[in-house]
RNA sequence: GGGCGGUUAGCUCAGUUGGUUAGAGCGCCUGCCUUACAAGCAGGAAGUCUGGGGUUCGAGUCCCUAACCGCCCACCA
């Protein structure tokens, strides 16, 4: 068969990505047999290319998918994309910007109509890409948040919340973002510490007694104020607190008012309270009914209720106020401090916290229950650790503002009714008002949180609210797998949206992967420009070896860093998998018996053996997500122990019935980790009788453990006879002997190993190059070249190496070491009488090994003395 | 202010419930273009498992403590 040299990716993955989505063989089939497998991808952001977090994502959820359907479940991964709100309108909008409009020049109909446009030309690209690294999704079932199915899920899903009461509207504080200029949930702000400063401004008392110092970060906000507050035990607190102040730069009187939120231990015990900007005190506002003053807008410009600051951009104001008051030597002093600001995670503008009008969901019912179903272990966290974070923030829970201001989205159900006012929530777009009757409603302008939507994923996505079949075999989904900086975004919002609607959990197991890094363990940013693209990479080593690689290093939980030395490790190894190939077609052939043949020779016997563990530990690591177990697992016993031992022994054999079952077996258990390479040379196997194999070895089955096909002698007679292989390599690497050279050699063995000997003397022979004689015993005198080992003594016809001396001595002081430890530990009466009688055995069998070998070293060392 | 990780070979990292002389990849050293593979083969060097206590017959692994690094949460003027 004419085959390439070396393996190229290029000539192979395009055309079974391809195969692999036109011959729907990854479409679940609610009707089949066999235990449910169901997973519901994370839904990339429609706006998104594919990054090394999704090749990740996607290669973790691709191995258990893949792996479950060789084992025979009924398996289904649902694709599917996000609309992403805010992400997705700023980059509509930015478009828009440089085309020289804007959305507000469009309005409201035709900025939707242009971002569905956009979507549609440029919302497929990441799923292109999913296609193209062979993601073995089921494409007909695939969804967007925003298709039509799905919001009528999000709508069902407000209005019976909202029927329960578990969705209010009201006016609260909100974290504004005025460059986005919408509201934002507290998990879409994020705090950064920054380098400011804290002023300290004098109040005088309006009786003209003095003043009070009040200490602020955000001066600008003093003209907002509508009191100072003090602690109720302030020792000023009897002389002060009836007394008001006259508020600097406004000719207002503000009171001096007695609150435990001032800490009287911080800066001068003075606090300026601004109801209209501070959620802080737009509490203690409210406790003493204090008025509102709003002095900024929402694009953060100074009102008109800042008088002269009036249009002033709010940090621009910040200075001006400062100047103010620093000409009314109103300054007491200002001091280095750091402080947290609040910003808008898409945009990064500090946001504002401003009171406003906006739709909630009342989280405490909805979480109680997702925080009892993992305490109770109907869903678990792996690693189980990120329990703890879920429930730190579960149990902690604020109610959820899920109103947004923008135009992207699902629409809120609701109508206002423009005569009663009343709202008018409903499933149906309503004609008359509930209350009065009245035709003049406006729906609500704002739309959901895209968040809100995701939360319904995992069974809107299979038909609800309708009761379909999809739904009563796929829910719950068996595995989520996701990153740990959307628990709370995501995952938390699923298990309570999926136990309010569904009754019950979503998922049966959260895993929570790490972070693709650099090869530095930087984090991947544009900034830095240490971003990975996966295409490229993909294209330059195969998406095989790039899944590999990234599986290799995943321990489960931990971070990956991502250097090109481990891509260069996988592509090898996706090299070492084509040309094992090469020699074994060109060789053997490409007919599969199709079970295990009868196991004569030892390598069979252990070849099969040592595949059987191996597929052993592949079934238990990837069953509890230990991915690099089984990467690690499957890579050293196709690289070393099939290429590097059983294939140069079967070279020497011109039978060999065995080695295409275990190489077909390897390729299976290959398969999940490099679908593409394993596909491609599956294909090319026949059956003995000529025929495919089957259509895909994606659908072929998954090996599992045997107990017969267990061997441990034989495992054991093997590593007797690579022990005397080895010796005599090292024994010709140290002389450096020219590898053609034969040299006769004798072996003196006892028991098992003279037998091991005996049977493979031919092989031993071969593969070391030598020319072997055997003989019963222990080797009458150690000297020349020599390599002993408890079991036998190899003695090459060699001149004695200079240092082996030294080696040998080295050796001695190991061994030693060793023995001494092991002298005290069975002298030790409580380890004999407390450890397990099988590492005592253990323990004694090393020590006897260890003496023999150290009294044979030392014979040699007097000897050449 | 709370919470969670990490510290093991030059580098990046593994190390299930404590139990043989702690592993891998890359890098390094030596020798090989061997009819599958130089993206390879054979051989080799390299670690007081961050420090200090403790539990145990036995600790890289469990407990306490310290240092350093990182992450998350939080309405600390």
């Amino acid at each position: 068969m004419e085959i390439d040299k070396t393996y190229d990716p290029q000539r192979v993955e395009p055309h079974w990505a391809n195969w692999w989505m036109e011959s729907g063989i990854y479409h679940a089939d609610v009707n089949a047999p066999g235990p449910v497998f169901s997973l519901a991808i994370p839904p990339p952001n429609v706006t998104g290319s594919l990054h090394m977090g999704h090749m990740f994502e996607h290669s973790l959820i691709d191995v258990a998918v893949r792996w479950h359907r060789m084992r025979g479940d009924n398996t289904l991964w649902l694709p599917g994309t996000d609309h992403a709100g805010i992400a997705t309108q700023m980059l509509v909008e930015r478009k828009l910007a440089a085309e020289g409009t804007s959305r507000q020049a469009l309005g409201r109909v035709e900025f939707e109509r242009r971002v569905w446009e956009w979507k549609e030309q440029y919302g497929g690209l990441i799923v292109k890409q999913m296609k193209r690294v062979g993601e073995s999704c089921d494409w007909s079932r695939e969804h967007f948040t925003m298709d039509e199915g799905l919001s009528r899920a999000v709508r069902e899903a407000f209005v019976r919340l909202y029927e329960k009461g578990l969705i209010y509207r009201g006016a609260y504080m909100v974290n504004w973002c005025p460059s986005c200029q919408t509201a934002l949930s507290d998990l879409e702000v994020v705090h950064e510490e920054t380098q400011g400063s804290l002023w300290h401004i004098r109040y005088p008392l309006s009786d003209g007694s003095g003043f009070i110092v009040v200490a602020t970060t955000r001066p600008e906000t003093m003209l907002g104020d509508t009191a100072v507050a003090m602690h109720p035990e302030h020792p000023r607190a009897r002389e002060l607190h009836t007394k008001s102040l006259k508020l600097p730069l406004t000719d207002r009187e503000i009171p001096i008012i007695l609150d435990a939120m001032a800490d009287p231990k911080f800066g001068s015990g003075f606090v300026k309270i601004t109801p209209a900007h501070d959620p802080n005190d737009f509490e203690a506002g409210k406790r003493h009914a204090l008025p509102s003053i709003k002095i900024l807008d929402e694009s953060a410009k100074m009102t008109a209720a800042a008088g002269r600051f009036a249009g002033m951009d709010r940090f621009a104001a910040r200075k001006a106020v400062v100047a103010a008051l620093k000409e009314l030597d109103l300054i007491e002093k200002i001091e280095d401090y750091t402080v947290s600001l609040s910003k808008c995670s898409r945009s990064k503008t500090v946001v504002e916290p401003l009171e406003s009008i906006q739709w909630w969901v009342k989280m405490k019912p909805l979480a109680e229950p997702a925080i009892a179903a993992v305490e109770s272990g109907r869903t678990t966290f792996v690693p189980a650790n990120w329990s703890k974070t879920y429930f730190e923030w579960m149990y902690n829970i604020r109610d959820w503002c899920i109103s947004r201001q923008l135009w992207w989205g699902h629409r809120i159900p609701a109508w206002h009714c423009q005569s009663c006012h009343e709202i008018t929530v409903s499933r149906e777009d309503p004609t008359v008002c509930s209350k009065c009757g009245s035709a003049d409603l406006k729906q609500d302008t704002d739309v959901l949180d895209t968040w809100f939507s995701s939360g319904l994923w995992p069974f809107s996505t299979l038909g609800w609210p309708d009761k379909t079949p999809d739904l009563a075999k796929y829910y719950p989904n068996t595995l989520l797998v996701t990153g740990f900086d959307i628990i709370f975004f995501w995952a938390a919002r699923m298990m309570m949206f999926g136990i309010e609607f569904m009754g019950e959990t979503p998922f049966k197991q959260i895993h929570i992967h790490g972070l693709v890094r650099d090869a530095d363990g930087q984090k991947m940013s544009k900034t830095k420009g240490n971003v990975v693209d996966p295409l490229e990479i993909n294209e330059k080593y195969g998406t095989d070896a790039v899944r590999f690689a990234l599986l290799v290093s995943a321990a489960a939980g931990a971070d990956v860093s991502f250097g090109e030395e481990r891509l260069t490790s996988a592509r090898n190894f996706s090299n070492k998998i084509w040309n094992a190939s090469r020699l074994i077609f060109s060789r053997v052939g490409v007919q599969v018996p199709a079970a295990c043949p009868k196991l004569d020779t030892l390598e069979d016997r252990w070849i099969v053996s040592r595949l059987n563990a191996t597929a052993e530990k592949a079934n238990r690591a990837i069953e509890s997500h230990r991915y690099h177990e089984a990467a690690d697992a499957l890579w050293t016993f196709f690289w070393d122990e099939f290429c590097d031992w059983y294939l140069e022994l079967i070279k020497l054999r011109a039978d060999v019935p065995v080695l295409l079952w275990v190489y077909e077996q390897a390729l299976r258990l290959l398969h999940p980790m490099m679908p593409f390479i394993t596909e491609e040379l599956w294909q090319r196997l026949e059956t003995e009788a000529g025929a495919k194999l089957g259509k895909s070895i994606s659908l072929a089955a998954y090996p599992a453990f045997a107990e017969a096909l267990a061997d441990t002698a034989a495992e054991s007679e093997m590593a007797t006879m690579q022990s005397i292989v080895t010796s005599a390599r090292t024994i010709r690497a140290e002389r450096k002997v020219d590898r053609k050279l034969n040299v006769p050699g004798i072996l003196y063995a006892e028991g098992a190993a003279i037998g091991v000997a005996r049977a493979r003397a031919e092989a031993i022979g071969k593969l070391a190059n030598i020319t072997l004689e055997l003989k019963e015993g222990k080797a009458p005198k150690l000297e020349g070249a020599v390599r002993s080992t408890p079991e036998f003594d190899l003695i090459l016809e060699l001149p004695e190496a200079e240092g082996e001396r030294d080696r040998l001595i080295k050796e001695n002081e190991q061994l030693k070491k060793v023995i001494e430890s092991s002298d005290r530990q069975l002298a030790n009466e409580d380890f004999i009488n407390k450890a397990p009688e099988k590492v005592i055995l253990t323990i004694r069998q090393k020590k006897a090994d260890y003496e023999a070998q150290f009294t044979k070293n030392l014979a040699a060392i007097e000897r050449s003395a």
